[in-house]
DNA sequence: AAAACGGGGGC
DNA sequence: GCCCCAGTTTT
């Protein structure tokens, strides 16, 4: 209610700064790009990300060829990101999980996605919402943390934040909510040591330090 | 609820 | 050298 005009405003003030340029991995409505490259950006900057979920993509482009690439070839592929090990191995297990149960597309049900090894509910919304426009809110770290700083939400859990968010928004921001989020989490509202006095959204947060 | 996983870039 | 990071899984 109250809340719902204060976050629209909040993400048109933070669209205004940061711009609305979607991550590339997303910029398709390819389910299948956007689960492997979310997998792939788990713990690590997107920079790292980008060139090794490429790099994957242009040469595994469906959960087929994914399902037999040869593990020494995906790890190598994707040496820049964390836990790359641990993840050559995961997206190559999906990509046989979506031949054996799913007829090798990605499935568009929360359930389903979660079941998948790697996919937690941040990255089955990633899905759901830049894969298949399903309304879903992908909610990491940045977008919890400033949720509750902004007291759009006062919430322990990330699922709760989830859940209020996408009542609380409208549909037309449920594609850029976590960008922005993120973005700003990532240059002012810092997990530490935010930059208060430069945040364009100050004067709606509760949690601001310094005044 | 907290720890483990696990590695490269930036300061 | 130390600290950080678009989470998920396991204890």
């Amino acid at each position: 209610m109250e809340n719902h005009g204060k976050a629209e405003k909040i993400l048109e003030i933070l669209a205004q700064s940061y711009g609305t340029e979607p991550w590339n991995w997303h910029t398709r409505r390819n389910p299948f790009r956007v689960l492997i490259g979310t997998v792939l950006s788990h713990r690590t900057r997107d920079e790292m990300t980008d060139a090794a979920a490429q790099a994957v993509l242009a040469r595994y482009p469906d959960a087929a060829s994914l399902a037999d690439a040869p593990l020494a070839d995906l790890q190598d592929l994707v040496r820049t990101v964390n836990f790359y090990k641990r993840k050559a191995a995961r997206i190559k297990e999906i990509g046989r999980i979506l031949v054996e149960r799913h007829g090798g597309r990605v499935p568009d049900a929360m359930e389903d996605l979660l079941a998948l090894p790697g996919v937690g509910r941040k990255t089955a919304a990633c899905v759901l919402v830049y894969g298949f426009r399903k309304p879903a809110v992908p909610v990491d770290t940045h977008v919890h943390r400033i949720s509750n700083r902004l007291g759009l939400v006062e919430t322990q859990r990330p699922e709760a934040t989830e859940r209020a968010l996408q009542q609380m928004l409208p549909e037309k921001w449920l594609l850029l909510v976590n960008e922005l989020l993120v973005k700003h989490g990532q240059t002012v509202c810092r997990p530490r040591h935010p930059l208060c006095s430069r945040c364009p959204v100050r004067r709606y947060c509760h949690g601001a330090s310094g005044h």
